[in-house]
RNA sequence: GGGCGGUUAGCUCAGUUGGCUAGAGCGCUUGCUCGACACGCAAGAGGUCACUGGUUCAAGUCCAGUACCGCCCA
């Protein structure tokens, strides 16, 4: 084995292996199963570190779901991401000076197809690299053919249940993209603009203009040409008078009434509102109340239309400028304020979103809200972590019919029919030959596509086959265990999949858990963004320290509905660790010989403490990984693995195992490969690549009577906590032994003793006598003591030129000759006087407080009285060295 | 405006139902080529747990409020 771990010889080798041998897909049919559906990533360029944290995520689940027995399925794909693909290709023909409308619907949905078989093989492959054991069988893509189907049929359950209507409302239009977006791809960004105060002259009874006007205050002066009524509180002092006059609109010089509404605030701009109906949510329901005019004054492309006038064909931006210099100079401005509002900017090109007024597609969505409201409520699905449940309910509670109609050509297309010869409406699964209504077979489909999140709605029935029914997968596999995503999405994903899943479903949830991670953010906390060239790639990650030291990173560093940071410094910690299990497995597959006895004995007949110690640990790990994976607690649980493996297993049991060798004794060898073999499999789930093939390498000199089958730690057998296998007393004598061993290394670092030199020790171990006295050997070697010396507590030790440290369980004494400094040692025992002074002092003054003694449990205080013991036998035998050092 | 989260060692973060003498990684200091690993080993230094008040025998942990940072919704 080469002396340091090189994933590149690894990971590709052993992600073929795996998925060559089917071991991706479900192998055991009779036991329950577990799954997990992947929300589908955009298919639009590359998968970003976020995706590496959700594969990540998703991946440790099954793995571990995998190696407990279940029936593992993780269903992978990919989502068509409407809006964003539509322009990508659209961007192209710009290039080449065409439109989507030069080119026609179908050369233009040619295109995409082929942007997005290449698009879809990339991520696929992107997955493998992070080592997804996905069951690519059944990869699913939103715009495939069963998928197709699950969403026409379900928008045909839903017209038929009279839950899809179509309507005139104010909609977000993105002027960029040229669509309709949904109120959650809009984002509010404060901008810095301006109060227009504007002067609307009063009209008498023959509408002639008086000398009297009415001031607007409005932020949008480039809408005035479509203002039809111009309104004022009803208990607004000033303005009651002007109640049911006539106002002239300018630059149109249209006239329109002064109204009363209630909606108007006082003590917001000047308190009269211009009412726009076309271009505003709020006037378009005041004209809704007053029965005004509505008029549109916007092309798609952001242009005003003839409605403006003399501005007809300039863009929005110039005509506000004009406009107000036009107003300026007609003496109609007076005054014109800064101000700072939120205006909505599409999530998709970033373009200014116009509400405007527009015909389109809505889902109604109270009654589809309704039961997922209660599947949350009555515990049926729960969040990790459950703070979000709060958060779904609040929008859930508030939410607003969906705008399910976009008008660009990449997606589902909306499947009705309207008739050259009637008013009927055709809306079927398959494509119709002829109207419903009256039989012509003069009909067009509506030119329109669907939301994309329409079709990742269905995601988790869908991808199981429904609206057939019957399916197999569908009775096998639904509803599954978690859905696991970013908490940025709960509207987006978990609240759609929810809603249309218990719609589509029959009142059946579509998965028990929804488990947040949060953010992965830049190494400075900010968002990673493209352009602002902080991301990092996490292919470049994989090329520079290997799939499981990212996976590490990301595992390691994620906490349920939390952000995280991603640095070098973390990747460099996965990498390390990979190495370091690869050295300290190195070194016992080498230290192994054929010979060799590598069955553990059974525990009782298991004497040496060390052995006790780390079989008893790696039990107790074994049942708080158990428990920390149950809590979806992922970091935690490789957390603590790390640390056992680092720190008791690699820097204390080998190192014992060593000694032990040297000196002929073979037993620890079969320890080293149980407890090895144990902890590659807790780790695999979050390290599949170097677990597995150092594993294997193992495999071979060891074999668990538990294993299902077989020469792949990727489908052995979850380890289980052997609580017979526990003994606590071992494990507390052993941290007093490695507390004898720090005290000595400790004097002698302090006491600058050279590394190379062997010197004298003694020990006062009390309790501990026999087992020290039978581990002095390697307590001689760990702490390179030459001749070691155990005594009793009442035993004589020398005083003489020697340093003394006196811990909890014991002293340790350390003659150091020519480098002794008598005042130095009173110091140190000073030192150490105060600590132990304090001790008691903090200890008996609680358990002085009756109250305390009174109410709390009984092992805390019992805790508190053997604390008490210990502190003042420390001082005591400090005291006393402190007289034998001041009597020398 | 409403809601949520954060504030713990120089940096990044753990700390699950109150029992803590507050932990880890990285960084820092000192010393180590002792036949797995310098992507390493050993020994250390480093914290009034944002602030104020309360509940409790006991508060980093619970409650109320304040400040700052961030996110979501309107």
């Amino acid at each position: 084995m080469a002396s340091a771990y090189d994933p590149k010889l690894v990971e590709e080798k052993i992600y073929h292996d795996w998925e060559s041998r089917g071991f991706f897909r479900q192998m055991n049919p009779d036991a329950p199963s577990f799954t997990i559906i992947m929300p589908p990533p955009n298919l639009t360029g590359e998968l970003h570190i976020g995706h590496a944290l959700t594969t990540a995520v998703e991946d440790a689940l099954i793995r571990w779901h995998r190696m407990l027995g279940e029936d593992a399925l993780w269903l992978p794909g990919v989502d068509h991401a409407a809006i964003a693909v539509n322009a990508i290709i659209e961007r192209h023909l710009r290039e080449e000076n065409l439109s989507r409308h030069d080119i026609g619907r179908d050369a233009f949905l040619e295109r995409v197809w082929e942007f997005v078989n290449n698009s879809r093989e990339r991520i696929m492959f992107q997955h493998k690299r992070l080592g997804a054991s996905a069951d690519w069988s059944r990869e699913a893509f939103t715009m495939d053919e069963t998928r197709q189907k699950a969403v026409r049929a379900t928008f045909k359950k839903l017209y038929d249940d009279g839950l899809i209507y179509r309507g005139e409302r104010i909609i977000n239009w993105d002027p960029e993209s040229q669509t309709a977006v949904s109120d959650l791809e809009v984002e509010y960004q404060e901008v810095e603009s301006f109060f227009w105060y504007v002067r609307y002259v009063v009209l008498d009874e023959d509408e002639r203009p008086t000398d009297d006007y009415i001031v607007v205050a409005t932020t949008r002066p480039e809408t005035i040409p479509a203002d039809t009524a111009v309104a004022v509180n009803p208990n607004d002092d000033r303005y009651t008078k002007l109640i049911g006059k006539k106002v002239l609109v300018p630059i149109v010089n249209r006239p329109v009434y002064v109204i009363a509404d209630d909606a108007i605030e006082i003590n917001a701009g000047s308190g009269v509102l211009k009412v726009t109906p076309g271009h505003a949510p709020a006037d378009f329901e005041i004209g809704e109340r007053h029965n005004l005019d509505v008029i549109n004054l916007l092309n798609p492309d952001g242009t005003l239309n003839n409605f403006a006038g003399p501005y007809n064909g300039l863009d929005r931006d110039v005509a506000r400028e004009k406009i107000v210099q036009d107003m300026q100079d007609a003496d109609l401005i007076e005054k014109i304020e800064p101000y700072s509002h939120s205006v909505g900017h599409s999530e998709r090109s970033g373009a200014i979103i116009e509400p405007l007024i527009s015909e389109q597609w809505w889902v109604q969505i109270a009654p589809l809200a309704l039961p997922a409201i209660e599947a949350v409520n009555n515990g049926e699905i729960e969040f990790v972590p459950a703070r979000f449940k709060r958060t779904y309910l609040h929008w859930m509670e508030n939410i607003q019919d969906w705008c399910i109609s976009r008008q660009i050509w990449w997606g589902h297309r909306i499947p009705v029919w309207y008739c050259d010869e009637c008013a009927v409406l055709t809306v079927e699964v398959d494509d119709p030959a002829c109207c419903n209504g009256c039989g012509s077979e003069k009909i067009r489909q509506d030119e329109d596509t669907l939301d994309t999140w329409f079709s990742s709605g269905l995601w988790p029935h869908s991808t199981l086959g429904w609206p057939d029914q019957n399916d197999e997968d569908l009775k096998r596999f639904y509803p599954t265990q978690v859905m696991e995503t970013g908490y940025d999405i709960i509207f987006f994903w978990v609240a759609r999949m929810i809603m249309l899943s218990l719609y589509n479903m029959d009142g059946v949830v579509p998965f028990r858990h929804v488990y947040l991670h949060g953010l992965v953010r830049a190494a400075d906390g900010s968002k990673m963004s493209k352009s602002r060239g902080n991301v990092v790639d996490p292919l470049e990650s994989i090329e520079k320290y290997g799939t499981d030291a990212l996976r590490f990173a990301l595992l390691s560093g994620t906490s349920p509905g939390n952000d995280q940071r991603i640095t070098d410094e973390r990747l460099e910690a996965g990498r390390n660790f990979a190495n370091k299990l690869w050295n300290a497995s190195r070194f016992v597959i080498e230290m192994v010989d054929s010979g060799d006895e590598l069955k553990l004995s059974e525990f009782e007949q298991i004497t040496a403490i060390e052995d006790r110690w780390i079989l008893s640990r790696i039990n107790q790990v074994n049942r708080d990984v158990d428990v920390l994976l149950c809590n979806f607690e992922l970091a935690e649980a490789l957390r603590q693995v790390r640390d056992f493996f680092w720190d008791e297993y690699a820097d204390w049991y080998i190192e014992i195992a060593k000694i032990r060798v040297r000196n002929n004794d073979r037993t620890p060898l079969s320890v080293l490969t149980y407890v090895l073999d144990n902890v590659l499999k807790l780790l695999h789930p979050f390290m599949p690549f170097v677990t597995e093939e150092i594993w294997r390498r193992i495999d071979n000199l060891v074999t668990d009577e538990n294993e299902i089958s077989a020469d792949s730690l990727i489908i052995a057998g979850y380890p289980v906590s052997n609580e017979s296998m526990v003994d606590e007393v071992a494990v507390n004598q052993f941290k007093g032994l490695q507390d004898f061993i720090r005290g000595i290394r400790n004097i002698r670092s302090e006491k600058g003793v050279k590394a190379s030199r062997w010197i004298e020790a003694y020990i006062v171990a009390g309790q501990l006598s026999s087992v020290t006295e039978k581990f002095s050997d390697i307590i001689e070697q760990l702490a390179r003591v030459e001749k070691l010396y155990i005594v009793d507590a009442d035993g004589s030790v020398p005083t003489d030129g020697v340093v003394t440290s006196v811990l909890d369980v014991g002293q340790v004494l350390v003659p150091v000759a020519g480098l002794f400094d008598i005042e130095e040692e009173r110091e140190r025992l000073m030192q150490q006087i105060t600590s132990a002074n304090e001790g008691i002092l903090r200890v008996e003054a609680k358990l002085n407080n009756q109250q305390f003694v009174d109410k709390a449990p009984e092992e805390v205080v019992q805790r508190e009285k053997d604390r008490l013991s210990t502190e003042r036998s420390r001082l005591e035998n400090l005291e006393r060295s402190l007289e034998e050092l001041i009597g020398t």
